[in-house]
DNA sequence: CGGTAAACGCAACCTTGTTGCATTTGGAGG
DNA sequence: CCTCCAAATGCAACAAGGTTGCGTTTACCG
């Protein structure tokens, strides 16, 4: 499994692009690769200082807006937004190993935990609804919270 | 039930306040006030609004962001982000009636729909966490949403 | 009836996100 | 390899939502 990955994926997102039926551009393949390197949902700005590169060229605050915008519409990126509101981006399938199990937010530090049970089956919907996602979610204090919450 | 409510409710909100241990000002109660005939949570816009109202002094912007991060402080109200990223407040205890029950909400118009099913049992949690609030959510497209897209 | 901390009004500012328009560029077709 | 055009980008300006600082007013405790 770790033979020959690096040849073949030097440009993953390059060809997820291009898969997508958008253009491929320098600005695109590189937002794409740091979602994809990412562990966690990011915002524009947390976005914009990962791309500050030396080496590249640097990119405009509007056209990492109209990136993610073009990544979202075309299906290679999610757009949600947290509980400060602003917007958060992940790449597409990074979410679907979160889908399988329960979350647990911490109302104090915000902290996310992700808990080992798997998610109730749905219940039955109204004729006529579409089911996507189903996101069980626990909100209360974490242990660390709790505990100096206590003292 | 009806018999005497009138005269026994008149300053519901100005008494929670009090009760909660602040000061209790015009302005706390009127927006207090807003938020219990609001069936729904309401944003800072919708409030100022309803607020406006020509027999009472207008209120400041600034101020009530302020009265309403009071009235969260106090855990008399209670502050959510929809999905455009805006913050809306609701009563506390209003979302009591939403506790119980499962919620769709439809991602192409952005609807929520209560659905009758009970949300399952929470799974147990690690040692140390304390639950404080359930959320079952399913994601998806509505009834009205899918036949259009269905065309 | 004071005194005081809390609440308010006002102005300015910050962050997040959008729109309009001129310029550049990916990539399809010759 | 060259040409061309829609799509993508950069820049400037704007808009909404939210926050901070500070001087003034007010609820409410004694």
């Amino acid at each position: 499994m770790a033979r020959d990955l690096a040849p073949a994926q030097i440009d993953v997102s390059a060809d997820l692009i291009r898969a997508a039926g958008v253009k491929v551009t320098r600005g695109r393949v590189r937002v794409l690769d740091a979602l994809h390197a990412a562990r966690q949902p990011l915002s524009h700005a947390e976005l914009e200082a990962r791309l500050d590169d030396p080496a590249e060229p640097a990119m405009d605050r509007v056209t990492l807006y109209r990136i993610l915008d073009s990544l979202v519409a075309c299906g290679l990126a999610l757009k949600a937004v947290d509980t400060r509101g602003v917007f958060r981006f992940s790449a597409a399938g990074a979410q679907r190993q979160h889908a399988k199990h329960v979350h647990f937010r911490c109302t104090d530090c915000g902290g996310v935990f992700c808990l080992k049970a798997e998610p109730p089956p749905p219940p039955r919907l109204p004729r006529g609804f579409r089911l996507n996602e189903v996101a069980f979610d626990l909100r209360g204090t974490c242990a660390g919270c709790s505990s100096r919450e206590g003292v």
